[in-house]
DNA sequence: ACAAAAGTGTTCAGAGTACACCCATGT
DNA sequence: ACATGGGTGTACTCTGAACACTTTTGT
């Protein structure tokens, strides 16, 4: 039925383009999900807001680029993140044939907010129900992440990416209010996420949020890991 | 802490790569997970075996392009067809910097084995226990693509695409065998996936698998539009 | 003693799992 | 009549979901 099926690999004949990663960085306060936007300070449209990205550079991959950024911006190198999708339409950027491969990654708020100075730097976390107008496909994008957020933490254990190295279960809980917008059942959480195994109780009480102090846990990486194969149904 | 967070976008300075995309194309036969693999035939690396790809071309989208792959190889233009992935290792090519963006998609080998004669295209379908080695990082775009097709499957009602318009519970059964690699108890699959609501039962049997025929299925957009965005589990 | 958050158990309904036999038909 | 694949039902277990009160302790 068809003809000609040979991959049309020519090195010399064939276009080339501008490539660039943006990176869409999530994290959670106030019993919501939150975005970091950034005002852009160069043309094409200085003065509007829009993700923190950067061209990528001769001798490095897109994970590197997409880490480059995040380290530049926190100090922080260790930073989870996942590929999102690669956008590529022939006019999504006026400012010339641009592909872009966003990334998606999560940050602990509380941990991190000190180390990187967000008001001088035109950097602001904004609520995900407040997200100002971004440029280009940027909020396309963000939409597109924060499905795949969610989708990734129904069923592996993402929620910990966004939690202090010690926490309690009511700031866990608070994570998952946050990621899936709905209130969740105080005892059917404890029960089900400490029966998973996943937690490692502390013998220490964090005793700012109450006068009766609420016990401290770590996560455990070798049950995470099991389950990052697995997956594990995190719908509460 | 960091100091310079200004996105680093200047039109003019920056590298510009090559911009490829590799299609993936997975069906299902004789109880197997089937993948579409290619002979080259053009330098370099001719002779050895690859995915079926493309350099994107000057106005054309990454999607627009593993379309037109698609529509090459097979003749048909409404292939469900995804994003796997952004591939962008600086050396992953070794005849120059080639970034590729890898799509997978589902085909119906019983119905369209007539389109395309695979032999006369140097194409063929091996099952992916029997998957040669394959050029460049092409091996490791089809794990990473079993893996989230395996994925895709477990919550999403992907295995219909893998199945002409019309067929039989078995037919449905063993499509979702041969994505999982494990078999499947045939009163549980059927009462589970009955019950979703998926499946709109016809009054015609297919007489050809046995003399007292089985019932033929279609499947049920509606229903299927509502799980695509909700979820459902089809794991059996 | 009281305010404020932490912690705890039970019941019920629905889903998953394991498992073995009869049915319809063409030859 | 028989061989071949198609079709069916039940009992058990486990998980999810709904729901309200007691505990601790600093002030």
């Amino acid at each position: 039925m068809t003809t000609g099926t040979t991959p049309k690999k020519d090195y010399n004949s064939n276009d080339r383009f501008l490539f660039a990663v943006d990176c869409i960085v999530f994290g959670v306060s106030g019993n919501k999900l939150q975005l970091l936007v950034f005002e852009r300070e160069v043309e094409p449209l200085a003065g509007e807001w829009s993700l923190l990205g950067s061209f990528i550079e001769k001798n490095e991959s897109t994970a590197d680029a997409a880490s480059r950024v995040l380290l530049e911006l926190t100090g922080l190198d260790n930073i989870y993140m996942e590929q999102l999708h690669c956008f590529a339409t022939p006019d999504r950027d006026p400012g010339g044939r641009v592909v872009s491969v966003a990334y998606w990654s999560l940050i602990k708020i509380n941990q991190n907010d000190r180390e990187f100075n967000v008001d001088n730097h035109k950097a602001r976390w904004v609520s995900i129900d407040e997200m100002p107008g971004l440029i280009l496909d940027h909020g396309e994008m963000v939409n597109m992440a924060i499905k795949r957020l969610r989708e990734r933490a129904r069923f592996y254990p993402v929620g910990f990416e966004l939690v202090p190295r010690e926490f309690t279960l009511r700031q866990l809980l608070s994570v998952y209010e946050a990621i899936f917008d709905h209130k969740i059942d105080d005892r059917n959480f404890r029960k089900k996420i400490l029966k998973s195994g996943l937690l490692t109780p502390l013998d220490k009480k964090d005793k700012t949020t109450s006068r009766k102090g609420s016990f401290l846990y770590e996560f455990n990486k070798g049950t995470y890991r099991q389950l990052q194969d697995k997956g594990y149904n995190f719908e509460f």
